[in-house]
RNA sequence: GGGUCUAUAGCCAAGUGGUAAGGCAUGGGACUGCAACUCCCUGAUCGUUGGUUCAAAUCCGACUAGGCCCUCCA
């Protein structure tokens, strides 16, 4: 398995610290909203990853926060909680909000046949392990107090600018207009442990801590989550590249500081999902979530396929015209394997599958190369396999694609025998050579989204999602 | 300003030194009462420009264009 590695900018093998067991981390969503469709895109290359590791043999066990403290609003620092904002909004706790909106991002991993991590944490839940850490960083002299809070101090951690390949020059304070420079900072590059002064008022989540009473900073939840989950040795940790700095930054400092020695070896990092102007911000207004697609119409499972088309490296740009295209291509897939299934036959050739499934081995293990992965899913359908290999093929790739490939739309009993009937009274207008009421029959049905095709083998319908 | 990534046909993309996979779309054909479905056929010298090499889309340099980051962000 080769992965590229931020860290050390280049494409590595992969070597697990401990060959039983792959750890794996990935920063998980903040719940203040349904979750972005490019936000989603991150999860799907993390669900194939975790599904090709374990396709390749590995075991996996994978660790994944919810931010349910708040964030802040706007694009500045201007704002408020994230969270406060919503729940103000809707009339509800801020917790009640952080559970209604987990509710709602598990349904979408549902939906997109994303694998939920064996395990999910609240950041709300481990105030106690990010307490015992910050207090080792201020014992051992990582951080320090000022103003009331507790900074991470970058000039004691000489690595702090190895992910990001920055230096400690090049880093503009407060580029933006609307970020406002912290003053109780040394070094304008530290960042905060905890926070009992807040420049933030009516911070509705707080907590007991020897620091004061206040509320953790913005990274030491995920280094403690992962800590505390996974052991002191991380294999993977994955996040969109936005992460890469300060929070990634960020969770190494801490947590090498920590822990006393070097953390997590691979660094792996998803593209954006943008649109033809550039990146698709949640604050752009226009709410681009799962639930918009489908109520225009979109399978959620073509929005998998039109990701799984890319590359997790690559910007993918977004576009309804882009779906289109994809759930065409979607539609003809399912069509192709239909066919092969309703026509099983032969045995099922496991040498011959196995050239078939070292390649799909070979295309994810070349930097989980997913559109290559697809390629060899259509070389299967077109190969002279016979029917019953490529089943057992299709299936076996399908546990790691997780594009529903062999699903078909259930339908009720009724309703097939009234589908049939009509199939029947259009055959008999046909044989008649009466058109108009075999196209009026069609017609009819169309307009239930029921597609009428008449094969070689006879007539046969399907229904259009 | 700095960091970082990217640049292959209309779109998504493979390619990791030996003369460009695949998918979708387009056009043509077969099938059909017509259509849809299905099947067959159909396209690019790889952002520009230098260099290394017998040989480069593939390595190196410059340039151009674009994305993301520089303390909420996937």
């Amino acid at each position: 398995m080769k992965l590229y590695n931020t860290l050390t900018k280049k494409i590595e093998e992969f070597i697990p610290y401990d060959k039983k067991m792959v750890t794996m981390y990935t920063c998980g969503p903040t719940v203040y909203y349904y979750a972005h469709i490019g936000n989603l895109r991150t999860y799907i290359s993390e669900d194939i990853l975790e599904k090709g590791l374990k396709y390749l043999g590995y075991n996996v066990k994978r660790c994944m926060n919810i931010t349910d403290v708040g964030h802040l609003t706007g694009d500045g620092d201007t704002g408020e909680d994230k969270l406060m904002t919503a729940a103000k909004k809707e009339h509800k706790s801020v917790l009640d909000i952080a559970k209604f909106y987990t509710e709602a991002f598990f349904k979408d991993l549902n939906r997109l046949n994303i694998k939920k991590p064996d395990i999910i944490s609240p950041a709300t839940e481990n105030i106690d392990f990010y307490i015992k850490m910050i207090s080792k960083l201020l014992n051992d002299g990582y951080a320090y107090e000022s103003g009331g809070n507790i900074y991470f101090d970058t000039l004691k951690y000489d690595d702090y600018y190895k992910l990001s390949g920055r230096s400690k020059d090049d880093l503009f304070v407060a580029v933006r207009d609307d970020v406002e420079e912290d003053t109780n900072k040394r070094n304008p590059f530290d960042f905060g442990l905890w926070f009992t002064n807040s420049k933030f008022k009516d911070q509705e989540l707080k907590w007991e801590s020897p620091f004061g009473y206040g509320y953790p900073g913005w990274h030491i939840e995920c280094s403690a989550i992962a800590i505390q989950n996974l052991g002191e040795h991380l294999d993977i940790h994955c996040g969109g590249v936005d992460n890469i700095f300060p929070h990634h930054t960020n969770e190494i400092a801490q947590s090498e500081c920590y822990l006393g020695h070097k953390w997590c070896n691979y660094w792996v990092h998803m593209e954006f999902l943008n649109d033809k102007t550039g990146k698709m911000s949640k604050s752009k207004g226009d709410s681009k979530d799962l639930n918009s697609l489908i109520e225009k119409g979109y399978d959620p499972i073509v929005y998998r396929y039109f990701c799984l088309q890319s590359h997790y490296r690559k910007v993918l740009v977004y576009s309804l015209e882009s779906l289109d295209v994809a759930t065409s291509a979607y539609n003809k897939l399912k069509g192709k394997i239909k066919n092969i299934k309703s026509n099983p036959f032969g045995e099922v050739n496991y040498d011959a599958a196995l050239e078939y499934q070292n390649k799909f081995k070979e295309a994810f293990s070349n930097d989980m190369n997913t559109s290559l992965m697809l390629t060899v899913l259509y070389d299967v359908i077109k190969s002279h396999l016979n029917n019953n290999t490529k089943l057992y093929l299709i299936k076996d790739f399908d546990f790691v694609l997780s594009l529903s490939l062999l699903e078909e739309e259930e339908i009720s009993e009724e309703l097939e025998k009234y589908i049939l009937s009509k199939i029947e009274k259009r055959n008999q207008a046909k044989k008649d050579k009466n058109y108009e009421l075999a196209d009026n029959i069609r017609e009819e049905l169309l307009s239930k989204n029921i597609v009428i095709k008449d094969t070689r083998e006879g007539t046969v319908f399907e229904i259009k999602k």
